[in-house]
DNA sequence: AAGACGAAAGTGGTTGA
DNA sequence: TCAACAACTTTCGTCTT
C-alpha cells in the first residue's frame, strides 16, 4: 500500500522523488521540500533486540513521542504488599512513595517538553521521523540528568538539533533558535553537551544537504540546483569545503550556479535563506572561482549580455 | 541607486601549552 | 586556564552596472 502525493505544490510537477531516509519528498524538477506526514520511515535503525529470527515488530510500533512511550512500570500494589513482612514492607512503601513523587514530576516534564518539541519541530516542518529521534534523544537526556542546569527548552532545541543532524536532514541553529526563541550559543552549548554526554555520534554536516532547502527557498531552476551540487562534488575533492561552514559554502556554489545559469541571484538574497553573511559568500565564492577554474565560465557569461 | 567588492576590526569557539 | 588562531560577522568606503 503506497500513500502518494500526485502534485508538487510549488510547481504542480508530477516528478516527485521520496527520500525515506530523510522521511522527505523532493520534487525533482524545482527541489521544493514537501513536508512528510508519513511516518514510514522503512527500516528503523534503532537497536530493538537483536533476536535476529524476527525482522518484524509485532504490535503497535512503540513510539517515543509519548510520554510513557505506551509502556508503564509499577511498583507493587496493595494487593501484594499482604505477601511481605516488617522491613520489605516499609521499604515497599517507601519506594512506592518514591515511585509516585518522581514519576509525576518525570511525567509532567516529559508531558510538557514533547509538547516543546511538537511546537518548534511542526514550526520547522520537520518530519516525523526525525522528532521521533530528538523526542528519544531527550528522554535520554533526561534520564541520564543532563537537565539540571538548563531550561527545559534548550535541551529540547539541543535534542531536536541534534537529531536533524543525525538524519541529515539539517536545520541551521539559525532556524532552530527562531522557531524555540532560544539563544543560538545556547543550543550550541547543550547540543554539544548532550552528545558527547550521551555519546551520540554525528557524521559534520554536508553542504550538500543544504542545497535542495535553499535552492528551493531561492526558487531557483532544478538544473542551477544540480549544477551547484556539482560544483560542491568539487569542491569536495579539492578539500576547499573542510573546516568551513557547510552553510557559507552551500550558498556560495547555488550563487555561482544561479549566475552560470543564467537565474541571477544577489549576494544578498542568497545570503539571507542561507543565514550567512554576503562577505561569506564572497569568500566563499572567490575561492570557488580561483580553485575550480571557473573563472572562464563566469567572464564568458558576463561579456555574453 | 543598487549591487558587488574588499579592508579592518570585532565576536565566539577551538586548540594546545 | 590562558593565549593564539581560524572562521565568520559587522561596518563602512569604493567601484561597477
Amino acid at each position: 500500500m503506497r500513500q502518494k502525493i500526485k502534485r508538487c505544490p510549488e510547481c504542480g510537477s508530477t516528478n516527485l522523488y521520496h527520500d525515506k531516509e530523510r522521511g522527505e519528498i523532493i520534487c525533482r524538477d524545482c527541489g521544493f521540500v514537501i513536508d512528510d506526514k508519513m511516518v514510514d520511515f522503512g527500516q528503523d535503525w534503532r537497536d530493538f533486540d537483536d533476536d535476529s529470527q524476527s525482522d518484524r515488530r509485532a504490535g503497535a510500533p512503540m513510539t517515543y513521542t509519548q510520554f510513557d512511550q505506551g509502556l508503564g512500570t509499577d511498583i507493587g500494589r496493595r494487593s501484594d504488599l499482604s505477601m511481605l513482612k516488617g522491613k520489605n514492607r516499609d521499604k515497599y512503601f517507601r519506594l512506592r512513595k518514591w515511585q509516585y513523587r518522581i514519576s509525576t514530576a518525570l511525567e509532567r516534564n516529559l508531558k510538557l517538553a514533547l509538547s516543546e518539541l511538537k511546537r518548534v519541530s511542526s514550526f520547522l516542518k520537520i518530519p516525523k521521523s526525525v522528532e521521533e529521534e530528538a523526542a528519544r534523544i531527550y528522554r535520554l537526556a533526561v534520564q541520564k540528568g543532563l537537565v539540571r542546569g538548563r531550561s527545559m527548552e534548550s535541551v529540547v532545541a539541543g535534542s531536536l538539533y541534534a537529531a536533524c543532524r543525525r538524519h541529515e536532514v539539517p536545520r541551521t541553529l539559525d532556524e532552530i533558535s527562531e522557531a524555540s526563541g532560544i539563544e543560538k550559543k545556547e543550543i550550541g552549548r547543550t547540543y554539544r553537551f548532550i552528545t558527547r554526554e550521551l555519546d551520540i555520534k554525528i557524521l559534520p554536516s554536508n553542504p550538500v544537504d543544504y542545497i535542495a532547502r535553499f535552492s528551493s527557498a531561492l526558487k531557483l531552476k532544478p538544473e542551477t540546483q544540480s549544477y551547484a551540487m556539482k560544483i560542491l562534488e568539487k569542491a569536495q575533492d579539492i578539500e576547499l569545503t573542510s573546516g568551513r561552514g557547510p552553510t557559507g559554502i552551500a550558498a556560495a556554489a547555488l550563487y555561482v550556479s544561479s549566475l552560470i545559469h543564467g537565474e541571477k541571484r544577489t549576494q544578498r538574497e542568497v545570503a539571507d535563506v542561507a543565514g550567512v553573511t554576503e562577505v561569506t559568500i564572497r569568500n566563499r565564492y572567490k575561492e570557488l572561482l580561483t580553485k575550480l577554474k571557473l573563472d572562464k565560465e563566469v567572464k564568458k557569461i558576463k561579456s555574453r549580455k
